[in-house]
DNA sequence: GTCTATAGGGGGATAGAC
DNA sequence: GTCTATCCCCCTATAGAC
């Protein structure tokens, strides 16, 4: 069956031992060992390493960014006459990143750690596959903004995007510090809740006046 | 003069490289070409690439929470009856590492740089030193905030601390994706801005009540 | 403390048989 | 499409001269 081919299952393998230990310091051997294929293998079906983390990324990524797509038309619609709540925009933005950290069904998990990775990556290869996508998202979500939080400036509102971002990428990492941060953290929380905890950090956030917090 | 030692030179051109691609993606060999030592002095002064890696670590972390636990010591003489407010909390412990970006005097944006990769680093060696004592500062502010926000719950506290960590990392990374973002923020912050804009962002994120963002 | 030389291993990539 | 065998490079680390 297709989902058990070669070239799957080196996909699968490069996403869970990249997202593990880095994509430079994952070498193809360890990949082909993994995955249990030759080495000669991955040359011919993606031609070099550089080759299979584009593929690695583009398998996932747009299914993230359509989500958040797919989510916005839906509150677009709902919402006709008045601006959609920031809180209902926030959520359709990060669930989806989100939800992938704990669907560990089909390898969610190893791309959630690598994308959390990839937010830190400099490397401007990486940066270009990441962010090609995100922008237009990013760019939609801001305009609806825009209608949304009217009171908060443009650069504002932007500087509050990447706060968010930030925030997510660190909720992503969350399942996968349990042995470190296992007595940090006292209580479980279940899924939901951390999204709505989530949700309701970045809300506040994007809507406070600038001068409240002086008062707080 | 002892700032221009080998060793120094070697942390330096490290921490530099470190930063820019990553610790496994640095070798040796380009860490004493860009010191210009000799590759054998890197193993006589550190014994091996591991011991570097915490030796450039070690060099910075502490002045970064050393400063944290000052600006808290600071702010509890300052409010002795009433609790510290959220705001002070968040300047006193968010300063110190996004002010560290914008020295590049002495490399601190090549430490900046390095710590913000750390920050979505899962391996247990370098989560270990980058969070040994950071947890030691963490939990005495949120003993503080215990005070300043009584109203949020215990592990609401902890877990908006989380988001506000994530924040404060893609704070730290924005010096370093000019090439990239130049187009997506149109208006240039000062470096006073962004980390008022950052204080603002996470003091209405904690405090916030768990229903706000319902309204909004 | 600093150098040269080298050991010893692992890396990506390719040629060519099947 | 998949294998074996191999090329050639770069890596960390060390030995030993100065």
């Amino acid at each position: 069956m297709a989902a058990d081919s070669t070239q799957q299952r080196i996909l699968d393998s490069a996403e869970k031992l990249f997202g593990e230990h880095g994509i430079a310091a994952t070498s193809l051997r360890s990949i082909i060992a993994d995955a249990d294929v030759n080495i000669a293998a991955i040359h011919y079906h993606f031609g070099s390493k550089d080759e299979l983390v584009k593929e690695v990324f583009g398998r996932r990524i747009n299914q993230v960014n359509e989500a958040r797509l797919r989510n916005l038309a839906q509150l677009r619609a709902k919402f006709t006459d008045t601006p959609v709540p920031v809180s209902d925009l926030f959520r359709a933005f990060l669930t989806p990143a989100v939800a992938l950290t704990q669907d560990p069904a089909r390898g969610g998990l190893s791309f959630a750690r690598l994308v959390a990775r990839a937010h830190a990556e400099t490397d401007a290869a990486v940066q270009s596959v990441l962010f090609h996508e995100l922008k237009t998202v990013l760019e939609q979500y801001l305009s609806e903004l825009g209608r949304s939080a009217p009171h908060v400036s443009e650069s504002e509102r932007r500087m509050r995007m990447l706060f968010s971002a930030g925030a997510m990428v660190q909720t992503m990492l969350l399942p996968l510090r349990q042995d470190f941060l296992n007595h940090f953290f006292d209580a479980k929380m279940s899924q939901e809740e951390i999204i709505e905890s989530l949700v309701t950090f970045c809300t506040v956030g994007m809507q406070s006046e600038p001068s409240t917090a002086e008062r707080l």
